[in-house]
DNA sequence: GCCAACGTTGGC
DNA sequence: GCCAACGTTGGC
């Protein structure tokens, strides 16, 4: 089993909304970069781990874990014009982009911030730290350990 | 295939 | 709102 660290804006999708899900388990399309794209159609596998984070916001930083519910297929969302992620050069036999399901795991009692997350040495090599733009990035088993016991220091 | 122009991400 | 970093587009 692997880990992986998807990025999200919480105004579009937050932890809560992964939580509050009717069905168990929510779409997560809208992946528009190959070299993520590659990630969810080559390595993503049913039961990863998934660390949330949250983008573009007051608090940026890890807020929970989801796990993947559905492996790649292809992301419905480039097919519909009326979707902000309609492509037009996407075809149903000649498509470009894939997404999954993934379902709530867990909300963590305290964000673990960004700026912590750059300031603990341990993290250093981590993606979210070196690539700044990449949404699905993988993560060693030691910096899913390490973001898992910061998230239980009490503030 | 190069590369300039342009667009997007995302922290601050 | 600024801007650095990076991805994409398209002319040549």
């Amino acid at each position: 089993m692997n880990y992986w660290l998807l990025k999200t804006e919480p105004s579009d999708i937050s932890i809560d909304d992964i939580q509050s899900v009717e069905n168990g388990y929510m779409p997560w399309n809208g992946i528009r970069n190959y070299q993520a794209r590659n990630l969810i159609r080559d390595q993503i596998k049913k039961n990863d781990l998934l660390l949330i984070y949250h983008s573009s916001c007051k608090q940026v930083g890890i807020v929970g874990i989801a796990k993947v519910a559905r492996e790649a297929y292809p992301d419905p969302e480039q097919f519909n014009p009326e979707s902000r992620y309609f492509d037009p050069k996407s075809s149903i036999d000649n498509f470009r982009w894939f997404c999954i399901d993934i379902s709530f795991v867990e909300k963590f009692e305290n964000i673990v911030p960004l700026i912590d997350i750059k300031n603990a040495s341990s993290l250093s090599e981590m993606v979210l730290v070196k690539q700044g733009r990449l949404s699905v990035q993988p993560v060693t088993q030691n910096e899913w350990e390490n973001i898992c016991r910061m998230s239980k220091v009490l503030k």
